[in-house]
RNA sequence: GGAGGAGUGCCCGAGUGGCUAAAGGGGGCGGACUGUAAAUCCGUUGGCUUCGCCUACAAUGGUUCGAAUCCAUUCUCCUCCA
């Protein structure tokens, strides 16, 4: 499991050194907050609405922040949105979500928890038994208190499918206005494109989230990203109407660049932690290229890096910022592939960017020799089949207009065939399209 | 339910019978310049067996020598009225 080193801060608060880390955007109560988190370990939550197979950047931040309230004694619930991905957030979106079938949602939350398990220590024994809205006599099995400290994971589809909607609108329904809810600074874009009722009902519903945790684990906090400010607030006045109790939110920046644009996504789309779905090599490469006036930033809140190197990093002047950028890129690839893959990714990039002698860690393609025999196999064809291109015309297109080295040598013939005995010795070839895509083909 | 409007390539958005694989911008890709950065500049950006062919302007069918453009039906969205 991944640790963060003592030596990542000299605050003993953890709100100071989330604060430190530049992470905290808005809090509802800030003195409060951090008197309590200085005075007492709290729960908190951060919910995860599973809509994709696997984590991105922008989750990977959230899990840090759970990482450092855990490193200072904090319990962190995990709350796998199960329930809320049959509806969709709308917060922030000009347009509808996919609707996604409960076996996809169900199936997503399952590797989402698998990952999590990589930066936080669970209480493996515990399990949510549910909630009841009423505690009467046929009161609910309770739930057993989680290990002090020890993360715990539940999925709100445990509470939310099996709502009732009548008496949902009855006891939850009634405490919001719509008026208050129109005016919400989630929902302006949407009302200009339309915003279906289903979609409508999702504050409700992670307010109602926010009720049932503060109910039954006496959860006092929610984090999430800034666009979850007014789904926050929903949940913070709930319990405060329905149980008279005081819970607060924070909410975090989203990882932007300077321009404003949000981080983590790339011309083939979204940064993702998976391996399958991004390599460590891509990984790597993305925060090795990261705009100058970035790296301070990404030091700050993806790496753990004390803050006196991190603001050295960020200063130098110069080409030596590359420096930085090389910290910067194995760190968080470190943190999300671990060391081995981190270093590999490294001496590929060097290799691949300064001395070009090894080949080793390069993304490697195994083919047969038959493949290569007689006449060989096209520039063209070859492009497609390792992913370098992603049409027959892409590929033409790239050669044409030079983009294309094979063993050294620039190919602008479309018609150039790949044979065998262009290989080296130890059967391989490389292939390079642009400047910075490397492909080796084996046929070892 | 009534009246009107809209659906164009990865995205935004022009085009309203042939000169349209479809202006312009964004994004992507390639090149130049560099620091594996940014900014800038140039080229390119549906597919294929590429001097040619095929598929495309929400879907289906029709009018026409010829349709993204005209007509009909369907679907989706928006605005106003109820």
């Amino acid at each position: 499991m991944v640790q963060i080193p003592d030596s990542v801060s000299k605050y003993t608060n953890v709100y100071d050194v989330l604060k430190e880390r530049g992470f905290i955007e808005q809090c509802t109560n800030e003195e409060e907050v951090r008197d309590m988190l200085g005075r007492e370990k709290i729960k908190f939550y951060i919910g995860f609405d599973p809509t994709a197979d696997s984590l991105h950047i922008g989750h990977f931040m959230q899990t840090i922040i759970m990482m450092y309230m855990q490193k200072y004694g904090h319990t962190p619930i995990v709350l796998i949105g199960g329930g809320t991905t049959m509806v969709g957030d709308p917060s922030g979106r000009t347009d509808m979500r996919k609707m996604m079938t409960q076996e996809q949602i169900q199936e997503n939350g399952r590797k989402f928890v698998k990952l999590f398990e990589r930066y936080l220590d669970f209480d493996q024994g515990y399990e949510y038994y549910g909630h009841q809205p009423t505690d009467g006599p046929d009161a609910p099995v309770q739930n057993k208190e989680p290990e002090p400290g020890k993360a715990i994971c539940v999925d709100n589809a445990k509470w939310l499918l099996q709502l009732n909607y009548v008496e949902f609108v009855r006891e939850i329904g009634r405490h919001f206005s719509v008026n208050e809810m129109l005016r919400a600074e989630c929902y302006k874009q949407r009302l200009e494109k339309g915003l279906s009722f289903l979609e409508f009902n999702y504050m409700l519903m992670q307010s109602y989230d926010f009720y049932v945790m503060s109910h039954d684990l006496d959860c006092k906090m929610q984090f999430g990203g800034n666009d979850q400010w007014s789904n926050i607030l929903g949940g913070i006045d709930l319990v405060r109407r329905k149980d008279q109790k005081t819970v607060y939110g924070l909410t975090f920046s989203l990882l932007t660049n300077y321009e404003g644009k949000k981080m983590g996504k790339t011309g083939k789309g979204t940064l993702w932690l998976n391996p399958e779905k991004t390599s460590p090599y891509e990984f790597y490469q993305y925060w090795r290229n990261v705009n100058d006036a970035d790296v301070e930033k990404c030091l700050r809140m993806l790496t753990f890096l004390p803050m006196d190197e991190v603001r050295r990093l960020a200063s130098l002047p110069g080409e030596e910022i590359n420096h930085a950028k090389e910290v910067l890129a194995f760190e968080v690839t470190k943190l999300v592939h671990g060391e081995e893959e981190a270093i590999k990714a490294q001496e590929g990039a060097r290799a691949a960017f300064e001395d070009g002698t090894s080949i080793e860690n390069m993304p490697t393609t195994k083919m047969d020799v038959s493949d290569f025999e007689g006449d060989g196999i096209g520039v063209l064809t070859l492009m497609c089949n390792v992913g370098l291109a992603s049409s027959n015309s892409d590929a033409r297109r790239t050669v044409e207009q030079g983009g294309l080295t094979v063993q050294d040598q620039k190919i602008t013939d479309p018609k150039t065939m790949i044979t065998q005995d262009m290989f080296n010795a130890e059967g391989k070839l490389i292939m390079r399209k642009g400047k910075k895509v490397y492909h080796v083909i084996d046929i070892k």
